[in-house]
DNA sequence: TGAATTCTTGCAACAGAGTTGCAAAAATAA
DNA sequence: TTATTTTTGCAACTCTGTTGCAAGAATTCA
């Protein structure tokens, strides 16, 4: 994505695209995995102040550039946020994969995701399925 | 469940049954919902460490009596175990639900959860599925 | 029974993730 | 240029969870 593009689309979401709200975006813009708040002090080179961070990243949830996913541990990570449809769906869904062992985070595409049976009568707004074991690059080890 | 069964199961895994972790078993089997740590040292009444209830509940979830819920904020919460087949599945699968008004979180049962297919080559060892909503109770009101 | 050993609990202190308030700095508007 | 709003950094704090250690309780074994 150019520099252009970065700042465009934060100007569409009513940001001001500051240094350090181009940088994190882009960082996510290249991530293949989620990142943790600690991931962004150590890839923007603590140059930015930790609560800064933690702010930026919850203006970028609010206005879903990016979307949290909690890890198994309770920790935090963001991933840039794919929409498939241009519309909202209805039910908010998600579908992630924890490597055991690189510990990585996953983010993928929800098309082709089966109906899942909640028993009683529930209203289910929001759905997430994670699922963890061994990613694709540590078994090819 | 009486006294004694409560006694019986935690020999059965070994565990000692000491006062706390009497009552704090008992709360689980009587609980409809999952319970945080905090949760559990006020239906307990501070009557005990809150490292000692820490420690209570790594023993059961180690022991498999009790299993972990990450919340949606991150926070952990504890559940009894139920099995449905005696036999350890192959892929550990949990379903659950956080109502968003009364922030409970319980715990369903996994028989007739369908099959997810991951993109790409992964070894999924256990699935989580977690849902968002209002829940039966909320939404009765 | 009594001493040695092991297990359990409580206390203190710590670590990490995340939040809040406030003032300085930067950007925008008038 | 001045006034206003937004953004950032700093300090301090909260909350969840962990670790080390010593005291207390229970168990084992002679």
């Amino acid at each position: 994505m150019t520099d252009l593009e970065i700042i465009k689309n934060l100007k569409a979401s009513d940001i001001r695209p500051t240094n350090i709200r181009k940088e994190i975006y882009r960082i996510f813009t290249e991530a293949e995995f989620a990142l943790s708040h600690n991931d962004l002090e150590l890839l923007t080179g603590q140059k930015y102040d930790r609560v800064t961070i933690y702010r930026t990243l919850d203006l970028l949830c609010a206005n879903s550039i990016i979307h949290r996913v909690i890890d198994d541990s309770g920790i935090s990570k963001y991933s840039l946020s794919k929409y498939e449809p241009p519309e909202k769906p209805e039910v908010n869904k998600h579908l992630h994969f924890k490597c055991r062992k690189c510990g990585h985070t996953y983010c993928f595409s929800t098309i082709d995701l089966p109906e899942i049976n909640f028993p009683a009568q529930l209203k289910v707004t929001s759905l997430d399925i994670s699922a963890k074991g061994i990613c694709h690059n540590c078994l090819g080890i």
